[in-house]
DNA sequence: AAAGAGATGGTCT
DNA sequence: GACCATCTCTTTT
């Protein structure tokens, strides 16, 4: 793995703060970039009763069972695909989901796949950044920055955001853990 | 502005 | 057969 994603291999609650102001894009077949700047995250281990990984390896959450700095995308509500991060040393089941962009790459291409809409609302949900940067389960197991993802650190002179951290939303248990991370200002 | 409801199919019990 | 790590559109305040 790229030295400047070694931090991969942390646990997913603290690596999931640390993703924030990261850059993620996909590289279309013809080379572009498709993405932007991570905005929310959202993080999921094994002790966890709301994540895929709590009662052990499937078909499903395989890669999440998998090394770090590969990309788990999951099928959900009939219609949705969600992309994650995988995190943690090798045979730990976590990953970090991301929640949302702020698009700034390839803007033409996220318009078209998402319809005209105001651009707050692009990729500001998972499914919806999902269907920006056109992730299906063809990407699933995917390993990061080796050519379909690409994922960046913040310039070294940016300011860091300041990051938030709240109960997680769209689950049902374990509600109470400050495992959503935002920006805040 | 907020709340409600329908869409739609993989995954696991 | 129940449950979704959701989104969009419609209805109600």
């Amino acid at each position: 793995m790229n030295s400047s994603i070694k931090f991969l291999e942390q646990s997913a609650v603290a690596v999931a703060p640390k993703l924030i102001g990261y850059r993620l894009c996909t590289r279309q077949a013809d080379g572009q970039l498709v993405g932007g700047i991570i905005t929310e995250t959202e993080a999921y281990i094994e002790e966890d009763t709301a994540s895929h990984s709590y009662h052990g390896q499937t078909a499903r959450n395989r890669i999440m069972f998998g090394p770090a700095g590969r990309i788990y995308v999951y099928f959900t509500y009939g219609m949705h695909w969600c992309v994650n991060i995988v995190t943690g040393p090798n045979g730990r089941g976590e990953a970090v989901l991301i929640r949302s962009l702020l698009a700034d790459q390839g803007l033409d291409i996220i318009r078209q796949r998402r319809g005209s809409r105001p651009d707050s609302e692009l990729t500001n949900g998972p499914a919806k950044t999902c269907q920006a940067l056109g992730i299906t389960s063809h990407d699933n197991g995917s390993v990061l920055n080796q050519d379909r993802f690409v994922l960046v650190a913040p310039p070294r002179d940016s300011r860091l955001p300041k990051v938030i951290a709240t109960p997680r939303i769209g689950i049902k248990s374990n509600t109470d853990k400050p495992w959503r991370f935002t920006i805040g200002r």
